[in-house]
DNA sequence: TTAGTTCAATTGTCTGACATTTGCAACATC
DNA sequence: GATGTTGCAAATGTCAGACAATTGAACTAA
C-alpha cells in the first residue's frame, strides 16, 4: 500500500495515533472500506505509514472504542456495520462531516430525528434558557446575519455554517439537559449537508435568517408554542432543501 | 496504592486493558475519583496493578475516547466533567448501571429525556414496527410476565429487569431509525435505577405489567394515539416510583 | 519585575520480543 | 467417508526498556 499522506510527529498538533485514525476513518467513511472488510494487519500499517506498531494500535483502539471497527486476536481488524458506529460521539460526527459521502443513509435518519425532536427542544428551551444561553444564540445569529450575503463564496461559507451550527447547538444546550447536550454532536454533519446540498438564492437565505430570528425571539419571550412552530418551519425548509419534503413549508397560518 | 482486585491475563474473558478500564471506571463512577482529579501516572498504575504500561495505556486510551478522562503530555490524566462523558455509549452506560450511585444527576436528565421522547418513539413505532419487532416486544413481555411474581427476590430480579430493558429497547429499535437505536443504551441504567429504587407491591407490579401490555397492543394495532398515551402512563408511574412526580398517573380517562 | 533557563514529571513513541487466540489444513482414527 | 486431533501460520494482546516531546514550576539573570 502506498499512502499519499505523511504522518509526522512534529508538523501536526495531533498525536501520531490520532493522525492515523483520521486517515483510516477517511477510508471507512468515504466507502473505500465497507462494513465487513478487513483492515491490513497492524505490522503492515506500521511499515506502510512508517510509524511504530504502538501508534497503530493506539489508532485502532480508538476506532474500536468508537464502534467503527472490531478487533479479534488471530483474526484481524474488521469494519463494523453502520448501526454499531457511535455516531453520537463528537469525533465520529466530525469524521462524518469531513469525509462521508452526502448520501450516507445515517443523515436521512438524523433529519427525521431532528424533525421529531427539535420542536420539542425549542419548546423546552423557552422554559430553561438563561441569559447566557440567549447570548450564545444571539452571537451565532449575528455572525450568520453578517455573513449571509457571502454564503455563496466558498471561503465565507464555512463561517456561515459554523454559526448556523452554533445557533442550533445553543438551543440544545439551553435545555440544560445532559442527554440533549450529548446529542448536539449530530448537528454538525446534518447542517453541513444542507449547506453543501442546497443551492439557495439570496432571497431564500434572507427568509431562512428570518425564520431563525423568529425562533430566537420566541425562546427569548418564553413563548413555547411559537418556538415549537418556528422550529418546525426551519426544519420544513431544511427538508425541502434536502429534497425530503415537497412544500417549502411557509404556507401555514 | 494497594488494590483489592487482581487483574489476570487468563482467568477472564476480557483483555487486561479492559479489566483495568473497568477498575478505573468503578473509581470514577462511584465518586472515588471526581472530575478534576488527577489519576496516578501510568508507570505507577502499571506497578500497582502488576501489568505492563502498554496495557495501562490501552485502558486510559479507551477512557479518553469515551470522554471520561483527558490526558496531556507532561501533565497527567485527569477526570473530565460529567458533561464530557459520552454516556450514550454502550460501555459507559453499562458502567453507570454497574457502578454509579443511584443519585447521579445524569439519571434525572435521562428520565426527563424519556418523558419527552418515549411517547413520540412509541407513536413512531406504530408506523414502522415489523413482525420481527413485535416478536421482540412480545418475547420480552412474556419474560416479564413469567417473572413478575418473583421480582422481589434478588436472584430473579435481574431476569425481570433485563426483560423490562429489552421491552423498551425493542420499541426504540422498531422506529428503524439509527439515532434512536443509538440512544437505546441509556435505558439500561435508567430502568435498573427504577427497579433498585422503587419497592412496588405485587398489585402495583401487576398494574405495571398491564400498562406495558397496553403499549404493546397499541403498537401492534398501529394505533398511534393509544401508543402515545400508553407510553406516557408508563413513564408517569416511573416518575412516581423515582419520586419525581406526585400522582401515580392512572387517573386520566 | 520580567524574560529566559533549567529541570523534574508525565505522556507519547519507538523497538523487539514473546504470549495468546483463531482458523485451517494436514493427519490420524474409527 | 466421517470425525476428531494436532500442528502451523497469521494476527492481535502483552511485556520490557529506552528515548522523545510536552508541560509547568522553580530558578536565574538582566
Amino acid at each position: 500500500m502506498n499512502n499519499s499522506v505523511e504522518i509526522s510527529k512534529t508538523n501536526s498538533s495531533k498525536a501520531v495515533g490520532g493522525q492515523l485514525a483520521d486517515e483510516l476513518a477517511k477510508l471507512v467513511f468515504d466507502g473505500s472500506l465497507a462494513p465487513g472488510d478487513t483492515l491490513p494487519p497492524e505490522t503492515e500499517l506500521a511499515t506502510s505509514y512508517q510509524i511504530s506498531r504502538a501508534s497503530v494500535r493506539s489508532a485502532l483502539q480508538m476506532m474500536e472504542t468508537l464502534g467503527i471497527v472490531a478487533r479479534r486476536a488471530g483474526r484481524g481488524t474488521t469494519v463494523q456495520e453502520f448501526r454499531e458506529w457511535n455516531f453520537l460521539d463528537g469525533q465520529v460526527s466530525q469524521w462524518i462531516a469531513d469525509y462521508a459521502a452526502p448520501n450516507l443513509g445515517v443523515l436521512r435518519d438524523v433529519f427525521e430525528f431532528r424533525c421529531t425532536t427539535e420542536p420539542l427542544i425549542a419548546s423546552l428551551a423557552t422554559k430553561r434558557a438563561t441569559a447566557r444561553d440567549l447570548l450564545a444564540m444571539e452571537d451565532a445569529f449575528n455572525i450568520m446575519e453578517a455573513n449571509w450575503e457571502r454564503r455563496a463564496s466558498l471561503g465565507e461559507r464555512e463561517c456561515f455554517s459554523n454559526a448556523d451550527i452554533a445557533f442550533h447547538e445553543a438551543i440544545y444546550r439551553a435545555t440544560h439537559n445532559l442527554v440533549w447536550a450529548q446529542i448536539v454532536h449530530i448537528l454538525r454533519p446534518a447542517i453541513l449537508l444542507v449547506i453543501k446540498t442546497s443551492n439557495e438564492t439570496a432571497e431564500e437565505l434572507r427568509e431562512s435568517l428570518e425564520r431563525h430570528r423568529r425562533l430566537m425571539e420566541a425562546i427569548r419571550m418564553r413563548d413555547s408554542e411559537a418556538a415549537y412552530v418556528a422550529a418546525t418551519r426551519i426544519l420544513s425548509q431544511t427538508g425541502y432543501d434536502l429534497g425530503f419534503e415537497e412544500t417549502p413549508g411557509e404556507k401555514e397560518t
